[in-house]
DNA sequence: CCGCTTAACCTGTCTGGACAAGTTGAAGTA
DNA sequence: TACTTCAACTTGTCCAGACAGGTTAAGCGG
């Protein structure tokens, strides 16, 4: 990160213009030549900068005509979306955590499908109400591989983020799956959360995935309807959402 | 499409071939050299193909060794997520449609800025009741900017895609905005939808707009908790996912 | 047998050039 | 005035080559 490529360094510097105001919505992007000229480097460099915002859904790319810009994205990282107390920090919040349950055993069935792992290899469930600001926000319930079972269970699990101590460890998140849907409060989440039973919660299942393609954890997030609102932005070119149907799933777990 | 780029064909190709099963998940791809040589082109257009696959969620990358093979994305198009019709259409289901309410109208403060459209500017709000194979699966509100309204109006409103007789008529979807949360299911919603009021509904919002980036419509979906559910995947590269904090929005609206 | 070094391999970054294809506004024409 | 044509500009695609930096497995030494 301290030593970022030219292409980054470029997309940054247009990335902080444009949230400065320099380039408002709707306006017009510098050309790929001009840029060239600005920066002394090769197109080849400028358009891989570029790349990066449209994949950010920043700016709008029609051939012939110079790029537009959309809007400027509330710079989240990935680490912020995979983990809640990240995410809430950066937000301004203080996020703690109650430990509900925690038991390591061998994976069941159930088990080894959500996390692509053998039957009977240890697993550690995680089960943690979460707060934002001391107020009830999500009841959220992990899936741990053995891989990283043992380095989590040695964690301080009421206060921190895991994923950001296992990060520290060495583990490397690389790639992340969410379904989303709406769900009715149990009596259990109801009364953890503050809700009355029955009441909308957005539930978030997730599995996340090492750069070499191993499954790291699984989970199951349940949010108060009022604590939080997710948010995509997908483009022609760079798609990676999907509607599906809850008779059918493609990819049950 | 017919005359697609050499990079998109290999693109293609290798999505075929993942699907086919001829690269399972786990196993890794053919090197860049490997892939240079079956298909007689310079290394920077087998690496325009695999940037495509990249973004799609379905293959890893890791700097030295070779990609791994992550999964098939259950090839959806943008415009699959954007219109109801197409994607129930895709997955084998029947789409109708009730008119609820069809409104040509000055555009108030709220429409101007959900349209991102001048005030007093003309406007059509239309809702309707989705149905999927005879049932009822969500409750539709859209709002449709002054370019394309008369269109709209023009049309059977009851049945086919709104969205896919517009891109005949040469307007292009190119992004898309989606805010997505839970609400609890009002009156008239249950009594449309054929769920008991406070049931868990999901709900979508979402701002489509141009590849010039003027705002075409703007959308609020509420689904039937058992009919859908949206899958999201992303990566520390592509990362177009955000979670806001609802008492905070960023993007208000 | 184990651990270390190293060479082969593979992906990341960058250069410089060429031509294709779409957009836009100015100049010219009816 | 209204329309058409065209040249300048801008983005899309592709090539060939170079070097940097991470990964992996074979081979060597203890």
């Amino acid at each position: 990160m301290s030593v970022s490529a030219r292409y980054q360094t470029i997309a940054a510097e247009l990335r902080a213009a444009i949230d400065r105001g320099e380039y408002p919505i709707g306006s017009v992007l510098p050309s790929e030549g001009e840029l060239v000229a600005r920066h002394g480097v090769a197109r080849g460099t400028v358009r891989q900068a570029i790349a990066l915002l449209e994949q950010e859904g920043v700016v709008a790319t029609r051939q012939g005509a110079r790029r537009t810009v959309l809007g400027s994205v509330p710079t989240q990282s990935f680490s912020e979306m995979q983990s809640f107390s990240m995410w809430a920090v950066s937000q301004g919040h203080v996020p703690t955590a109650e430990v509900l349950h925690a038991e390591m055993r061998a994976a069941t069935l159930t088990d080894s499908e959500r996390l692509s792992t053998p039957v009977g290899e240890e697993v550690l469930d995680l089960q943690r109400l979460r707060l934002l600001d001391g107020a009830p926000a999500m009841v959220e319930r992990t899936l741990y591989a053995d891989l990283v079972a043992q380095h989590v269970l040695a964690m301080d699990l009421t206060r921190g983020s895991i994923t950001e101590r296992l990060t520290e460890l060495g583990f490397v998140y690389a790639h992340a799956d969410h379904r989303i849907d709406a769900v009715a409060a149990g009596v259990a989440e109801a009364r953890l959360l503050g809700v009355r039973r029955g009441s909308p919660l957005l539930r978030q299942r997730r599995v996340t995935t090492s750069p070499a393609g191993v499954t790291l954890e699984w989970s199951d997030d349940r949010y108060r309807a009022d604590a939080v609102t997710i948010n995509v932005r997908n483009s022609m070119s760079a798609n990676n959402l999907a509607r599906l149907s809850a008779r059918n799933p493609a990819r049950a777990v």
